[in-house]
DNA sequence: TTATTATTGTATCATTATGTTACAATAATA
DNA sequence: TATTATTGTAACATAATGATACAATAATAA
Protein backbone atom coordinates (compact mmCIF):
# COMPACT_ATOMS: atom_id res chain seq x y z
CA UNK A 1 0.00 0.00 0.00
CA UNK A 2 1.04 3.41 -0.68
CA UNK A 3 -0.81 6.81 0.66
CA UNK A 4 -0.52 9.95 1.02
CA UNK A 5 -2.67 13.07 1.97
CA UNK A 6 -3.28 14.40 -1.35
CA UNK A 7 -3.43 11.68 -3.34
CA UNK A 8 -6.31 10.72 -5.39
CA UNK A 9 -6.59 7.20 -4.26
CA UNK A 10 -7.75 8.55 -0.73
CA UNK A 11 -7.77 11.28 1.45
CA UNK A 12 -6.52 11.66 5.17
CA UNK A 13 -9.56 10.72 6.39
CA UNK A 14 -10.30 7.27 4.76
CA UNK A 15 -13.78 8.48 4.60
CA UNK A 16 -15.49 6.26 1.65
CA UNK A 17 -12.89 3.88 1.74
CA UNK A 18 -13.12 0.16 2.83
CA UNK A 19 -10.57 0.04 6.42
CA UNK A 20 -7.85 -2.96 6.69
CA UNK A 21 -7.61 -3.55 3.19
CA UNK A 22 -5.42 -2.22 0.58
CA UNK A 23 -4.19 -2.98 -3.09
CA UNK A 24 -0.89 -3.33 -4.13
CA UNK A 25 0.25 -3.13 -7.59
CA UNK A 26 3.37 -4.63 -9.26
CA UNK A 27 3.41 -2.92 -12.94
CA UNK A 28 5.45 -4.59 -15.59
CA UNK A 29 6.94 -3.01 -18.07
CA UNK A 30 9.04 -4.31 -20.31
CA UNK A 31 12.10 -1.91 -22.50
CA UNK A 32 15.56 -1.50 -23.32
CA UNK A 33 15.31 -5.94 -22.94
CA UNK A 34 14.94 -5.20 -19.24
CA UNK A 35 11.80 -5.96 -17.15
CA UNK A 36 10.75 -3.24 -15.47
CA UNK A 37 8.71 -2.02 -12.45
CA UNK A 38 6.78 1.00 -11.75
CA UNK A 39 7.82 2.68 -8.06
CA UNK A 40 6.71 5.42 -6.17
CA UNK A 41 9.14 7.40 -4.00
CA UNK A 42 8.25 9.11 -0.99
CA UNK A 43 10.33 12.15 -1.27
CA UNK A 44 11.06 13.61 1.71
CA UNK A 45 11.59 10.23 3.27
CA UNK A 46 13.41 8.24 1.01
CA UNK A 47 11.21 5.54 1.22
CA UNK A 48 10.41 3.68 -2.23
CA UNK A 49 7.26 1.70 -2.35
CA UNK A 50 4.55 -0.27 -4.85
CA UNK A 51 1.94 1.96 -5.98
CA UNK A 52 -1.01 0.86 -4.06
CA UNK A 53 -4.33 2.54 -3.13
CA UNK A 54 -7.99 1.62 -1.21
CA UNK A 55 -11.34 -0.13 -1.87
CA UNK A 56 -14.25 2.89 -2.13
CA UNK A 57 -17.36 1.65 0.40
CA UNK A 58 -19.36 0.50 -3.14
CA UNK A 59 -16.71 -0.45 -5.74
CA UNK A 60 -15.62 -4.11 -6.48
CA UNK A 61 -11.89 -4.75 -5.70
CA UNK A 62 -11.07 -5.65 -8.99
CA UNK A 63 -12.12 -2.46 -10.48
CA UNK A 64 -10.05 -0.95 -7.19
CA UNK A 65 -7.52 -2.28 -8.88
CA UNK A 66 -7.85 -1.35 -12.37
CA UNK A 67 -8.29 2.36 -11.12
CA UNK A 68 -5.45 2.32 -8.92
CA UNK A 69 -3.06 1.29 -11.71
CA UNK A 70 -4.89 3.39 -14.28
CA UNK A 71 -3.88 6.63 -12.22
CA UNK A 72 -0.28 5.76 -12.16
CA UNK A 73 -0.12 4.53 -15.70
CA UNK A 74 -2.70 6.74 -17.81
CA UNK A 75 -3.81 3.37 -19.42
CA UNK A 76 -7.14 1.99 -19.32
CA UNK A 77 -7.07 -1.23 -21.31
CA UNK A 78 -4.60 -3.11 -18.43
CA UNK A 79 -4.08 -6.91 -17.89
CA UNK A 80 -4.73 -7.41 -14.01
CA UNK A 81 -3.94 -10.28 -12.52
CA UNK A 82 -4.84 -10.90 -8.80
CA UNK A 83 -2.04 -13.10 -7.60
CA UNK A 84 -1.60 -12.93 -3.70
CA UNK A 85 -3.27 -11.81 -0.10
CA UNK A 86 -0.44 -10.79 2.35
CA UNK A 87 -1.78 -11.04 5.61
CA UNK A 88 0.78 -11.47 8.08
CA UNK A 89 0.64 -10.06 11.19
CA UNK A 90 4.33 -9.04 11.00
CA UNK A 91 3.30 -7.11 8.10
CA UNK A 92 2.14 -4.69 10.47
CA UNK A 93 4.82 -1.81 11.24
CA UNK A 94 3.17 1.66 11.62
CA UNK A 95 6.54 3.38 11.34
CA UNK A 96 7.00 4.50 8.43
CA UNK A 97 3.55 5.21 7.53
CA UNK A 98 3.95 7.70 10.59
CA UNK A 99 7.31 9.44 9.23
CA UNK A 100 5.44 9.45 5.65
CA UNK A 101 2.25 11.39 7.61
CA UNK A 102 4.84 13.52 9.81
CA UNK A 103 7.03 14.43 6.41
CA UNK A 104 3.86 16.25 4.77
CA UNK A 105 2.79 18.18 7.37
CA UNK A 106 0.15 15.84 9.23
CA UNK A 107 0.16 15.27 12.85
CA UNK A 108 -0.88 11.19 13.17
CA UNK A 109 -2.72 10.37 16.31
CA UNK A 110 -2.00 6.92 17.11
CA UNK A 111 -5.48 5.77 16.09
CA UNK A 112 -5.56 7.28 12.65
CA UNK A 113 -6.75 4.64 10.26
CA UNK A 114 -3.06 4.35 8.52
CA UNK A 115 -1.41 3.71 11.44
CA UNK A 116 -3.84 0.16 11.67
CA UNK A 117 -3.08 -3.07 10.59
CA UNK A 118 -3.78 -4.02 6.74
CA UNK A 119 -3.95 -6.81 4.72
CA UNK A 120 -2.79 -5.84 1.08
CA UNK A 121 -4.19 -7.67 -1.96
CA UNK A 122 -1.05 -8.06 -4.54
CA UNK A 123 -1.96 -7.52 -7.87
CA UNK A 124 0.29 -7.34 -10.92
CA UNK A 125 -0.24 -5.65 -14.32
CA UNK A 126 0.95 -6.33 -17.57
CA UNK A 127 1.50 -2.70 -19.88
CA UNK A 128 3.30 -1.57 -22.86
CA UNK A 129 5.98 0.60 -21.86
CA UNK A 130 5.52 2.76 -24.61
CA UNK A 131 2.63 4.08 -23.87
CA UNK A 132 3.04 5.14 -20.23
CA UNK A 133 3.00 8.31 -18.36
CA UNK A 134 4.00 7.25 -15.01
CA UNK A 135 1.81 9.74 -12.95
CA UNK A 136 2.85 10.48 -9.40
CA UNK A 137 -0.20 10.89 -7.01
CA UNK A 138 0.64 14.36 -5.30
CA UNK A 139 3.67 17.11 -5.42
CA UNK A 140 5.21 14.49 -2.41
CA UNK A 141 6.14 11.67 -4.13
CA UNK A 142 7.06 10.34 -7.51
CA UNK A 143 6.58 7.38 -9.75
CA UNK A 144 9.26 5.91 -12.01
CA UNK A 145 10.35 2.85 -13.73
CA UNK A 146 13.02 0.58 -12.25
CA UNK A 147 15.06 -2.40 -13.46
CA UNK A 148 13.65 -5.69 -12.11
CA UNK A 149 16.98 -6.26 -10.72
CA UNK A 150 18.25 -3.31 -9.75
CA UNK A 151 15.35 -1.94 -7.20
CA UNK A 152 15.74 0.33 -4.41
CA UNK A 153 15.13 -1.23 -0.72
CA UNK A 154 11.18 -1.35 -0.86
CA UNK A 155 8.88 -0.56 2.12
CA UNK A 156 7.43 -3.45 4.18
CA UNK A 157 7.63 -6.69 2.47
CA UNK A 158 7.24 -5.01 -1.33
CA UNK A 159 10.03 -6.36 -2.54
CA UNK A 160 8.58 -10.12 -1.54
CA UNK A 161 5.28 -9.11 -3.25
CA UNK A 162 7.41 -8.59 -6.10
CA UNK A 163 9.14 -11.53 -6.24
CA UNK A 164 5.78 -13.02 -5.80
CA UNK A 165 4.22 -11.39 -8.26
CA UNK A 166 6.82 -12.40 -10.82
CA UNK A 167 6.51 -16.01 -9.85
CA UNK A 168 3.00 -15.96 -10.81
CA UNK A 169 3.47 -14.33 -14.03
CA UNK A 170 6.32 -17.13 -14.38
CA UNK A 171 3.90 -19.68 -14.23
CA UNK A 172 0.79 -18.27 -16.04
CA UNK A 173 2.72 -17.13 -18.72
CA UNK A 174 1.51 -19.44 -21.82
CA UNK A 175 -2.18 -18.57 -20.54
CA UNK A 176 -1.40 -15.08 -20.05
CA UNK A 177 -0.18 -14.85 -23.81
CA UNK A 178 -3.62 -13.69 -25.76
CA UNK A 179 -3.57 -9.65 -25.43
CA UNK A 180 -0.43 -10.09 -23.89
CA UNK A 181 0.32 -6.55 -23.37
CA UNK A 182 4.17 -5.73 -22.24
CA UNK A 183 5.17 -5.28 -26.20
CA UNK A 184 3.54 -2.52 -28.35
CA UNK A 185 0.74 -3.42 -30.57
CA UNK A 186 3.28 -4.90 -33.80
CA UNK A 187 6.46 -6.51 -32.68
CA UNK A 188 8.75 -9.18 -34.52
CA UNK A 189 9.30 -12.58 -33.20
CA UNK A 190 12.83 -11.84 -32.04
CA UNK A 191 11.35 -9.11 -29.55
CA UNK A 192 8.48 -11.61 -28.59
CA UNK A 193 11.35 -14.11 -27.79
CA UNK A 194 13.43 -11.42 -25.76
CA UNK A 195 10.51 -11.09 -23.37
CA UNK A 196 9.83 -14.79 -22.80
CA UNK A 197 13.58 -14.94 -21.80
CA UNK A 198 13.35 -11.90 -19.52
CA UNK A 199 10.33 -12.98 -18.06
CA UNK A 200 11.74 -16.56 -17.69
CA UNK A 201 14.79 -15.82 -16.79
CA UNK A 202 16.16 -18.29 -18.90
CA UNK A 203 17.52 -18.38 -22.78
CA UNK A 204 15.40 -20.26 -25.44
CA UNK A 205 16.01 -21.67 -28.32
CA UNK A 206 14.85 -20.23 -31.39
CA UNK A 207 13.47 -22.15 -33.94
CA UNK A 208 11.52 -24.43 -31.61
CA UNK A 209 10.23 -20.61 -29.61
CA UNK A 210 9.16 -19.65 -33.22
CA UNK A 211 7.39 -23.16 -34.44
CA UNK A 212 5.51 -23.02 -31.05
CA UNK A 213 4.28 -19.64 -30.98
CA UNK A 214 3.02 -20.02 -34.47
CA UNK A 215 1.65 -23.01 -33.26
CA UNK A 216 -0.11 -21.47 -31.00
CA UNK A 217 -2.49 -19.62 -33.63
CA UNK A 218 -2.36 -16.64 -32.05
CA UNK A 219 -0.35 -14.89 -34.03
CA UNK A 220 -0.63 -12.70 -37.07
CA UNK A 221 2.03 -11.84 -39.84
CA UNK A 222 1.56 -8.33 -41.18
CA UNK A 223 4.67 -7.60 -42.76
CA UNK A 224 8.69 -6.92 -42.75
CA UNK A 225 9.78 -4.60 -40.70
CA UNK A 226 12.59 -2.17 -41.89
CA UNK A 227 15.30 -2.12 -39.28
CA UNK A 228 18.31 -0.93 -41.00
CA UNK A 229 20.25 -3.83 -40.21
CA UNK A 230 22.24 -5.40 -42.32
CA UNK A 231 20.20 -8.34 -42.40
CA UNK A 232 17.56 -10.22 -43.57
CA UNK A 233 14.24 -8.14 -42.15
CA UNK A 234 12.00 -9.82 -39.41
CA UNK A 235 8.24 -10.20 -40.11
CA UNK A 236 6.09 -8.18 -37.92
CA UNK A 237 3.42 -9.87 -35.86
CA UNK A 238 0.31 -9.09 -33.74
CA UNK A 239 -1.69 -11.19 -31.46
CA UNK A 240 -5.29 -11.97 -33.23
CA UNK A 241 -8.53 -10.25 -32.86
CA UNK B 1 -18.49 -16.60 5.23
CA UNK B 2 -19.99 -18.43 7.82
CA UNK B 3 -20.88 -17.04 11.14
CA UNK B 4 -23.16 -17.47 14.03
CA UNK B 5 -23.13 -15.68 18.19
CA UNK B 6 -22.02 -18.88 19.73
CA UNK B 7 -19.07 -19.65 16.98
CA UNK B 8 -15.70 -20.49 17.89
CA UNK B 9 -14.35 -18.45 15.10
CA UNK B 10 -15.66 -15.49 16.64
CA UNK B 11 -18.75 -13.71 18.28
CA UNK B 12 -21.41 -11.62 18.21
CA UNK B 13 -19.87 -8.46 18.81
CA UNK B 14 -16.68 -9.09 16.81
CA UNK B 15 -14.29 -8.07 19.45
CA UNK B 16 -10.74 -8.82 18.56
CA UNK B 17 -11.74 -9.70 14.70
CA UNK B 18 -10.57 -7.93 11.79
CA UNK B 19 -14.18 -6.25 10.39
CA UNK B 20 -14.79 -6.36 6.98
CA UNK B 21 -12.96 -9.66 5.95
CA UNK B 22 -13.49 -13.08 5.90
CA UNK B 23 -12.49 -16.51 5.48
CA UNK B 24 -13.94 -18.88 2.90
CA UNK B 25 -12.99 -22.75 3.10
CA UNK B 26 -13.40 -24.68 -0.10
CA UNK B 27 -12.33 -28.14 1.88
CA UNK B 28 -12.46 -31.17 -0.47
CA UNK B 29 -12.69 -34.75 0.52
CA UNK B 30 -12.64 -38.07 -1.63
CA UNK B 31 -14.80 -40.92 -0.84
CA UNK B 32 -16.89 -43.37 -2.77
CA UNK B 33 -15.22 -42.15 -6.04
CA UNK B 34 -16.43 -38.76 -5.57
CA UNK B 35 -15.06 -35.47 -4.63
CA UNK B 36 -16.95 -33.76 -1.75
CA UNK B 37 -16.81 -30.74 -0.15
CA UNK B 38 -17.64 -29.97 3.29
CA UNK B 39 -20.84 -27.90 4.41
CA UNK B 40 -22.47 -25.84 6.77
CA UNK B 41 -25.89 -25.89 7.26
CA UNK B 42 -27.91 -22.76 8.81
CA UNK B 43 -30.98 -25.31 10.74
CA UNK B 44 -32.93 -23.09 11.22
CA UNK B 45 -32.70 -21.05 7.91
CA UNK B 46 -32.02 -23.97 5.79
CA UNK B 47 -29.58 -21.95 4.30
CA UNK B 48 -26.27 -23.72 3.20
CA UNK B 49 -22.58 -22.16 3.06
CA UNK B 50 -18.80 -23.02 3.22
CA UNK B 51 -17.49 -23.51 5.77
CA UNK B 52 -15.44 -19.91 7.53
CA UNK B 53 -14.96 -16.96 9.56
CA UNK B 54 -12.71 -14.10 10.44
CA UNK B 55 -9.10 -13.28 11.30
CA UNK B 56 -8.48 -11.97 14.69
CA UNK B 57 -6.56 -9.25 15.50
CA UNK B 58 -3.09 -10.09 15.71
CA UNK B 59 -3.28 -13.78 13.85
CA UNK B 60 -1.77 -13.98 10.43
CA UNK B 61 -4.35 -14.69 7.49
CA UNK B 62 -3.19 -18.34 6.86
CA UNK B 63 -3.07 -19.23 9.83
CA UNK B 64 -6.76 -17.82 10.36
CA UNK B 65 -7.39 -20.14 7.23
CA UNK B 66 -5.86 -23.13 9.20
CA UNK B 67 -7.81 -22.74 12.28
CA UNK B 68 -11.07 -22.32 9.92
CA UNK B 69 -10.60 -25.51 8.77
CA UNK B 70 -8.82 -27.36 11.45
CA UNK B 71 -12.27 -26.34 13.75
CA UNK B 72 -14.41 -28.17 11.03
CA UNK B 73 -12.12 -31.30 10.44
CA UNK B 74 -10.56 -32.15 13.60
CA UNK B 75 -7.60 -32.34 11.66
CA UNK B 76 -4.04 -30.39 11.69
CA UNK B 77 -1.87 -31.28 9.65
CA UNK B 78 -4.05 -29.82 6.02
CA UNK B 79 -3.21 -28.74 2.97
CA UNK B 80 -4.13 -25.37 1.87
CA UNK B 81 -4.29 -23.00 -0.68
CA UNK B 82 -5.36 -19.62 -0.69
CA UNK B 83 -6.51 -19.32 -4.41
CA UNK B 84 -9.25 -16.17 -4.56
CA UNK B 85 -10.54 -12.73 -3.15
CA UNK B 86 -13.71 -12.57 -3.65
CA UNK B 87 -15.10 -8.41 -3.76
CA UNK B 88 -17.53 -7.68 -5.86
CA UNK B 89 -19.87 -4.81 -4.20
CA UNK B 90 -22.79 -6.76 -5.26
CA UNK B 91 -21.62 -10.08 -3.68
CA UNK B 92 -23.11 -7.72 -0.60
CA UNK B 93 -26.41 -8.56 0.72
CA UNK B 94 -26.83 -8.75 4.35
CA UNK B 95 -30.65 -10.15 4.13
CA UNK B 96 -29.66 -13.96 4.38
CA UNK B 97 -27.48 -13.03 7.64
CA UNK B 98 -30.34 -11.02 9.08
CA UNK B 99 -32.17 -13.99 8.63
CA UNK B 100 -29.69 -16.22 10.34
CA UNK B 101 -28.96 -13.94 13.31
CA UNK B 102 -32.84 -13.54 13.97
CA UNK B 103 -33.30 -17.07 13.72
CA UNK B 104 -30.44 -17.49 15.99
CA UNK B 105 -33.08 -15.01 18.80
CA UNK B 106 -30.50 -12.50 18.48
CA UNK B 107 -31.78 -8.37 17.20
CA UNK B 108 -29.34 -7.27 14.39
CA UNK B 109 -29.05 -3.48 14.40
CA UNK B 110 -28.68 -2.45 10.80
CA UNK B 111 -25.32 -1.33 11.65
CA UNK B 112 -24.09 -4.68 13.50
CA UNK B 113 -20.81 -5.65 11.81
CA UNK B 114 -21.80 -8.76 9.88
CA UNK B 115 -24.44 -6.82 8.12
CA UNK B 116 -21.76 -4.72 6.48
CA UNK B 117 -20.26 -5.36 3.54
CA UNK B 118 -17.30 -8.23 3.26
CA UNK B 119 -14.51 -9.35 1.62
CA UNK B 120 -14.26 -12.70 1.44
CA UNK B 121 -10.80 -14.61 0.77
CA UNK B 122 -11.05 -17.87 -0.50
CA UNK B 123 -9.00 -20.84 0.70
CA UNK B 124 -9.39 -24.41 -0.73
CA UNK B 125 -8.06 -27.52 1.52
CA UNK B 126 -7.21 -31.40 0.73
CA UNK B 127 -8.20 -33.44 3.13
CA UNK B 128 -8.15 -37.44 3.88
CA UNK B 129 -11.69 -37.70 4.26
CA UNK B 130 -11.18 -41.12 6.13
CA UNK B 131 -9.65 -38.55 9.18
CA UNK B 132 -12.34 -35.72 9.01
CA UNK B 133 -15.11 -35.37 11.78
CA UNK B 134 -17.13 -33.19 10.72
CA UNK B 135 -17.86 -30.48 13.96
CA UNK B 136 -20.60 -27.99 13.34
CA UNK B 137 -19.24 -24.94 15.14
CA UNK B 138 -22.66 -25.01 17.62
CA UNK B 139 -26.03 -26.39 18.24
CA UNK B 140 -27.67 -24.37 16.08
CA UNK B 141 -25.82 -25.69 12.39
CA UNK B 142 -24.59 -29.18 10.90
CA UNK B 143 -21.59 -29.65 9.03
CA UNK B 144 -21.67 -32.51 6.50
CA UNK B 145 -20.28 -33.76 3.50
CA UNK B 146 -21.89 -33.38 0.15
CA UNK B 147 -21.04 -34.50 -3.58
CA UNK B 148 -19.76 -31.99 -5.37
CA UNK B 149 -22.04 -33.17 -8.28
CA UNK B 150 -24.90 -32.64 -5.76
CA UNK B 151 -24.78 -29.85 -3.37
CA UNK B 152 -27.63 -27.67 -2.60
CA UNK B 153 -28.06 -24.44 -3.31
CA UNK B 154 -25.29 -22.11 -1.16
CA UNK B 155 -25.79 -18.34 0.19
CA UNK B 156 -24.32 -16.05 -1.91
CA UNK B 157 -21.72 -16.45 -4.22
CA UNK B 158 -20.57 -20.10 -2.81
CA UNK B 159 -21.17 -22.21 -5.50
CA UNK B 160 -19.36 -20.19 -7.26
CA UNK B 161 -16.24 -20.09 -4.98
CA UNK B 162 -16.85 -23.59 -4.69
CA UNK B 163 -16.59 -23.88 -8.77
CA UNK B 164 -13.45 -22.02 -8.94
CA UNK B 165 -11.54 -23.43 -6.06
CA UNK B 166 -12.25 -26.72 -8.48
CA UNK B 167 -10.60 -24.37 -11.27
CA UNK B 168 -7.18 -23.78 -9.26
CA UNK B 169 -6.78 -27.38 -7.80
CA UNK B 170 -7.33 -28.82 -11.30
CA UNK B 171 -4.37 -26.14 -12.51
CA UNK B 172 -2.33 -26.93 -9.85
CA UNK B 173 -2.92 -30.90 -9.13
CA UNK B 174 0.87 -32.14 -10.01
CA UNK B 175 2.21 -29.41 -8.38
CA UNK B 176 0.57 -29.95 -5.48
CA UNK B 177 0.82 -34.14 -5.68
CA UNK B 178 3.95 -34.07 -3.39
CA UNK B 179 2.10 -34.75 0.73
CA UNK B 180 -1.26 -35.30 -1.13
CA UNK B 181 -3.67 -35.13 1.18
CA UNK B 182 -7.81 -36.15 -0.51
CA UNK B 183 -6.01 -40.00 0.56
CA UNK B 184 -5.53 -42.16 3.22
CA UNK B 185 -1.24 -42.58 3.90
CA UNK B 186 -1.50 -45.69 1.84
CA UNK B 187 -3.34 -46.17 -1.59
CA UNK B 188 -3.34 -48.18 -5.18
CA UNK B 189 -2.75 -46.97 -8.43
CA UNK B 190 -5.97 -47.46 -9.30
CA UNK B 191 -7.57 -45.53 -6.43
CA UNK B 192 -4.77 -42.40 -7.26
CA UNK B 193 -5.56 -42.84 -11.26
CA UNK B 194 -9.96 -42.17 -10.21
CA UNK B 195 -8.77 -39.57 -7.75
CA UNK B 196 -7.22 -38.10 -10.81
CA UNK B 197 -10.14 -38.60 -13.11
CA UNK B 198 -12.68 -37.13 -10.62
CA UNK B 199 -10.77 -33.94 -10.01
CA UNK B 200 -10.07 -33.54 -13.51
CA UNK B 201 -13.51 -34.49 -14.85
CA UNK B 202 -12.03 -37.09 -17.13
CA UNK B 203 -10.88 -40.97 -18.01
CA UNK B 204 -7.65 -40.86 -18.35
CA UNK B 205 -4.94 -44.17 -19.96
CA UNK B 206 -3.63 -46.95 -17.00
CA UNK B 207 -0.08 -47.02 -19.01
CA UNK B 208 0.40 -43.96 -19.00
CA UNK B 209 -0.70 -42.38 -16.09
CA UNK B 210 1.13 -45.17 -14.10
CA UNK B 211 4.42 -44.06 -16.56
CA UNK B 212 3.76 -40.54 -15.51
CA UNK B 213 3.41 -41.48 -11.78
CA UNK B 214 6.28 -43.81 -11.01
CA UNK B 215 8.46 -41.19 -13.46
CA UNK B 216 7.73 -38.40 -10.75
CA UNK B 217 10.16 -40.39 -7.87
CA UNK B 218 7.76 -39.56 -5.55
CA UNK B 219 6.08 -42.64 -5.11
CA UNK B 220 7.63 -45.67 -2.63
CA UNK B 221 6.07 -48.80 -3.49
CA UNK B 222 5.37 -50.98 -0.45
CA UNK B 223 3.21 -54.18 -0.24
CA UNK B 224 0.95 -55.83 -2.03
CA UNK B 225 -2.82 -54.95 -0.98
CA UNK B 226 -5.06 -57.81 -0.20
CA UNK B 227 -8.18 -56.79 -2.09
CA UNK B 228 -10.56 -59.99 -2.35
CA UNK B 229 -10.94 -59.22 -5.83
CA UNK B 230 -10.56 -62.35 -8.06
CA UNK B 231 -7.47 -61.07 -9.73
CA UNK B 232 -3.89 -59.92 -9.35
CA UNK B 233 -3.75 -57.59 -6.18
CA UNK B 234 -2.10 -54.75 -6.49
CA UNK B 235 0.56 -52.71 -5.08
CA UNK B 236 0.06 -50.23 -2.41
CA UNK B 237 1.93 -46.48 -3.13
CA UNK B 238 2.27 -44.19 -0.48
CA UNK B 239 4.28 -40.53 -0.92
CA UNK B 240 8.05 -40.59 -0.15
CA UNK B 241 9.27 -38.93 2.94
C1' DT C 1 -6.59 -79.52 -8.81
C1' DT C 2 -7.34 -77.00 -12.64
C1' DA C 3 -9.83 -73.76 -15.72
C1' DT C 4 -12.03 -69.16 -15.51
C1' DT C 5 -12.26 -64.39 -14.61
C1' DA C 6 -11.03 -59.71 -13.68
C1' DT C 7 -7.59 -56.63 -12.94
C1' DT C 8 -2.78 -55.29 -12.49
C1' DG C 9 2.01 -54.31 -14.21
C1' DT C 10 4.57 -53.45 -18.01
C1' DA C 11 6.48 -54.07 -22.76
C1' DT C 12 5.92 -52.36 -27.26
C1' DC C 13 4.84 -49.48 -30.86
C1' DA C 14 2.66 -45.01 -32.73
C1' DT C 15 2.17 -40.30 -32.44
C1' DT C 16 3.22 -35.86 -30.96
C1' DA C 17 6.07 -32.47 -28.88
C1' DT C 18 10.43 -30.59 -28.08
C1' DG C 19 15.61 -29.98 -28.59
C1' DT C 20 19.26 -29.21 -32.03
C1' DT C 21 21.73 -28.48 -36.23
C1' DA C 22 21.90 -26.70 -40.64
C1' DC C 23 21.16 -23.72 -44.29
C1' DA C 24 18.86 -20.73 -47.73
C1' DA C 25 16.86 -15.94 -47.90
C1' DT C 26 17.69 -11.18 -47.58
C1' DA C 27 18.66 -6.18 -46.21
C1' DA C 28 22.22 -3.25 -45.45
C1' DT C 29 27.16 -2.35 -45.94
C1' DA C 30 31.85 -2.71 -47.96
C1' DT D 1 28.86 -7.69 -56.47
C1' DA D 2 30.78 -9.87 -52.31
C1' DT D 3 30.28 -9.61 -47.29
C1' DT D 4 27.82 -9.67 -43.07
C1' DA D 5 24.36 -10.47 -39.69
C1' DT D 6 20.08 -12.10 -38.77
C1' DT D 7 15.76 -14.26 -40.05
C1' DG D 8 12.68 -18.17 -41.49
C1' DT D 9 12.32 -22.79 -41.78
C1' DA D 10 13.66 -27.55 -43.11
C1' DA D 11 15.52 -31.65 -41.28
C1' DC D 12 16.80 -34.75 -37.97
C1' DA D 13 17.34 -36.42 -32.93
C1' DT D 14 15.44 -37.04 -28.68
C1' DA D 15 11.87 -37.06 -25.28
C1' DA D 16 7.14 -37.18 -23.87
C1' DT D 17 2.72 -38.92 -24.42
C1' DG D 18 -1.08 -41.85 -26.52
C1' DA D 19 -2.59 -46.47 -27.47
C1' DT D 20 -2.51 -51.54 -27.83
C1' DA D 21 -1.22 -55.90 -26.26
C1' DC D 22 -0.24 -59.36 -23.17
C1' DA D 23 1.76 -61.96 -19.28
C1' DA D 24 1.10 -62.24 -14.15
C1' DT D 25 -1.90 -63.38 -10.49
C1' DA D 26 -5.61 -63.70 -6.74
C1' DA D 27 -9.96 -65.28 -6.09
C1' DT D 28 -13.74 -68.15 -7.76
C1' DA D 29 -15.96 -71.98 -10.22
C1' DA D 30 -15.74 -76.46 -12.32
Amino acid sequence: MTTGAKDETTDITGRGYLKGIAIDAVIFGFHDNQLKVLLIEYKRTGLFALPGGFIKDKEDVNAAALRVVSERTGLTDIYLDQFYVFGDYARYNPAPFKAIIKANGYDAPEEHWLLKRFISIGYYALVDFTRVTPAPAAIFDSCEWYELNNMPPLLQDHTQIVEKALGALRNSLDDKLTGFSLLPREFTMGELQLLYETILGKKLLRPAFQRKMLGLGILERIAKKWTGGAHKAPYLYRFKK
